[in-house]
DNA sequence: TATGAATGAGATTTCATTCAT
DNA sequence: TATGAATGAAATCTCATTCAT
């Protein structure tokens, strides 16, 4: 949907496999294997830390040092953190959502299932994997680096929306679901569990005395809830 | 639907007038006493340079700036950055939580009206206030600042989560509501609302060329989907 | 025997002279009394803690704080941190060193009995109370505030240095003592008690566990080995 | 006796020449890499700096700066100004104590001899450079840096004491000299040696007019005064 | 005379980035 | 390629002194 060519999109790398890789490492040329899996390195690192720290507040020599390699390799790679950011933006985010366009096309049945699918695919793709605390950071850094912002808006946030509404539209269209708007009916549908998965990654990460539903279960209400309402039908469904 | 009437979404607290008539100005500023005042100078710029940059990249100095005095100033009031931070929440956000309570201790009349009538109170005074960006905040730097998210959770989250699951409560009690989770159902209630918020005190206030829906008719959607559902009502409601 | 002239030395100079002709004084308005006070307040209150903390490491708050009064009237006493120091100094010191320069003059008796009696009394009436620490401070923070130690030297070292080797020179004109250099004998006198002072006030007055003698019984025995000598008399004494 | 001829009493360790050849060069001091003699480097300038004007009043810049290098290298090698101060007393006195404790167990010879040689050894390895100054700093800084003057204690003044003690009971145990109690003793003997280099590093320092003797000479005296007394003796030694 | 609010230079420590090796 | 020593701008907080009241 964005005009983004994302090319890497496809790869699918996995978020972050390549660090659990490497302590185990047994490749006949492990100087030759090394530098070939570098990036990826570095980029699973970023990640971790960046959701963990948030942008500003990682410091580079920790990315580098937890993926094994010198501060001054890893600006080898990446020439300036920033860019380092959004590598690791596009490893992680842009090939989710191009999985998920292929998946809506080619399904075939009705919608409220498919609204049901997409949103669990996003939950466990996303929001169960670190990558889910990228939105956490985006939001609170975007004012900060403004550059960031806009470059994550085009890659990721547009292209979602627009996945989504896709689908509420298709509802509407067969007669499944009333006519309501399907942009902002995006909105409402991303923002439970977006919540959700900023509250994981915020006060859910520190110790504290969280009355914590279970987030599958919060997740199921929410499909519950938007599809038939809080108020009960008045004859039978 | 309407593609950009969103402009005065964050009512940007007015500065004090005197820092912005005179950025340029050299004399030494006319060293004013007003110890009364200060407190709520001071506290209001906290809570707009915060909200726009967060906790740990506002610098001290510039919130002093804003309120017109000298960084010194600002030590004989807040002994550090964390207490007044603690201090602008609670100035901010603490005291339109005991308001609600009221508010919601005397409603008389049905609960899906109440519950109306609490997501608007809230969005009219904190989600279009600066103060909603506060939880922007909290959700970024939760992990760096474990004292101050334990601290918010208590003054702020907790508190608000509680209310709002007394209301379900009240509906489930009286059958207006299905026999959903409460504590669950605060959290799809909370989502989408807290998201839009998020989203307008970060990439909203980033000059992106946004499809940013007109928020107040996202919380009408969203009020009437958790109510009625997606489906279409078999019989007529 | 240093070529100053130690004029003030018998004059006992007084500090601030209306401080020190109004202690006895007993106006019947509070009010009254404790404006003609302020300045013997204020300087026991900056010895305490010029003592504890040191010159450059003591707040002026603190010091009108513990006298009592605010920041402002500290200033209106003395005009800066270093008047008001040497203000104390000369409250706490001078006076003690006519005092003894009188007894000196007017004493008669062996010489011995007349050193044991001059190093008592400095014990008692310095090195007992918080005045020994003023030393303290000036041997750390001489190089730091030059003018500082100018003062102090005259005020104080020279006269006391003069007063000793005045009495060392009585006892070997009067065949009691060795003929020994004055000067130099003064130094090895006042070296030890010096450091017992010193450390009193700085490694004494922290929690470490402390093999702390008796300082009146180590002066005793300094006294006596000054006296006599370690090697054993090979006749009788 | 001599009225001036102290000149070079205080050893002042040659600071980095380049440091001093270069202060009004621009270019911006072609980055060496010399991690090897850096901590040398460092800990030189730290002790000049530190005995100069105390631990509180250097700034760590300062430091570096005398050093050649940038703040950021300073703590590069050392994470704050204190572990810079216990490195320093580390480099400069306790290599010292080891070394005279070898001595006193090596030799064999008269005790009053092996106290000579004791005190001038501390006067020539600590006294005389500007090591000396460090117990200066400490007795001054104790109370508002207790944590150091805990360490020092433990690394300097214990070592110390328990050294000469030994020395002194030696001399009981051969008769040679009068049973006096050891501890108590090494104080009376330190006093004067400290009190010397104490004042050297204080008032001694500034452009006083001082009566300063010739401190090798007070030395002398105070080793005899201490083993044969003011007092002349009866008969013969 | 007395107050205490206000100021601003200054001190320690951090970290993105560079560059000699 | 890879390293990691070196840099220096910044950020928080302190405190002697001033000055309006």
């Amino acid at each position: 949907m964005s005009p983004r060519k994302n090319a890497p999109l496809v790869v699918a790398a996995p978020a972050v496999p390549s660090a659990q890789e490497a302590p185990a490492r047994k490749a006949p040329a492990p100087r030759q294997r090394r530098k070939e899996a570098r990036p990826q390195e570095l980029l699973a690192a970023a990640l971790e830390l960046f959701v963990e720290k948030g942008f500003a507040a990682t410091r580079s020599e920790e990315v580098a040092q937890r993926a094994g390699v010198s501060k001054g390799t890893l600006y080898l790679y990446y020439p300036s953190k920033e860019e380092l950011f959004k590598a690791m933006v596009r490893e992680s985010l842009s090939s989710r959502i191009a999985e998920a366009s292929v998946m809506i096309a080619q399904f075939e049945g009705p919608t409220p299932q498919l609204l049901h699918r997409v949103m669990h695919m996003w939950w466990a793709e996303v929001g169960l994997s670190p990558a889910g605390g990228i939105t956490k950071i985006m939001m609170a850094e975007a004012r900060n680096f403004p550059e960031l912002a806009s470059f994550f808006h085009e890659e990721v946030i547009a292209p979602t929306q627009a996945l989504l509404a896709q689908v509420i539209q298709r509802g509407i269209d067969s007669g499944e679901f009333r006519p309501v708007s399907p942009q902002m009916t995006v909105q409402v549908l991303i923002g439970p569990m977006l919540h959700l998965v900023l509250f994981q990654h915020s006060f859910g990460a520190c110790a504290l005395h969280l009355p914590c539903e279970n987030p599958a279960d919060v997740l199921a209400l929410e499909i519950d809830l938007l599809l038939h309402g809080l108020c009960p039908r008045p004859g039978p469904g």
